[in-house]
DNA sequence: ATTACTGCAAAATATTTGCACGTTG
DNA sequence: CAACGTGCAAATATTTTGCAGTAAT
């Protein structure tokens, strides 16, 4: 966590950009936020931990910032609700299984999907910054349910 | 074409849905266009191709049927101004390669990853709807430009 | 001190929904 | 004719922005 914020330091130095207590409180919120959330989520339990709330807009603008230090990324691109994020700092990466009937989401991570990403990328001299990977499909429990085009 | 609207129709049959003329024109528009678009990126076209424009909700609620029918796929996560899509229908599937400085487009496609991804969903024992693929970085052009150490 | 940060409220976008009327099977 | 589809406008939801006062370096 120190070695977070101090990524999150030198990131806010190099912008001359400066670390507020309210920024200090989302990251650590955010880093110790267990799954995936999103602004409102965050915000929850960023006011229920007694510490102090953030204003949305300030949620908002700090995001990126804690994405720049990779302290979390973006997840869970499928849609309708807004942007989700995840912890990501000194973590294994990870991408996502989500079953479309119940919601469910799965984490997996192969190392020959990250070699194959990498190679992808070399073919079409691309430097990789980062990726979304997202598997959507039921999982054996929905499909047992509804086993036809019940979709939910 | 005819392929891909009979399949359409049989999507719209097995939930008794009917084909409408507007539903139709959305379907020929979303097939035939080329590249990504947005719903008021198809509403544009619709609407200047003279047939008859679809109103906006419309265009929502027309959108998931066409995913399910497997004409069209999500596609381009990345940005923060909505959903895009594109066809999908008898083409073979392709994932993104996108530039986070130019935002160059390139789409590759690999067996390989595409066998992976379904030994993966299969590992899980979920049955794979469609997944989103997208990978960011620096194309040489960017990288030869400003060699810079990250951020845009 | 200087420059950035925050909350607020309003704006800009995106997407969804209830309803009355038109269309499809 | 019964059931569904469409446009419309209003409601939601999400993210951004200008501003005036507060905090960090």
């Amino acid at each position: 966590m120190g070695r977070a914020l101090d990524r999150f330091r030198s990131v806010l130095r190099e912008r001359s950009l400066k670390m507020s207590k309210v920024r200090e409180s989302i990251a650590r919120t955010a880093l110790s936020y267990d799954g995936h959330f999103s602004v409102d989520e965050l915000r929850d339990v960023l006011q229920k931990s007694g510490v102090h709330d953030a204003h949305v807009a300030t949620v908002y603008r700090a995001l990126p910032l804690l994405v720049e230090a990779g302290l979390i990324q973006p997840a869970l691109v499928s849609k309708g609700d807004g942007q989700r994020y995840e912890a990501a700092f000194e973590r294994e990466h990870h991408d996502h299984l989500v079953c479309t009937s119940c919601g469910r989401v799965v984490e997996y991570q192969s190392e020959t999907l990250e070699a194959l990403q990498r190679e992808i990328a070399r073919r079409y001299d691309f430097e990789l910054d980062n990726h979304v990977h997202e598997l959507r499909g039921r999982c054996k429990d929905c499909r047992r349910a509804g086993s036809r085009s019940g979709h939910a």
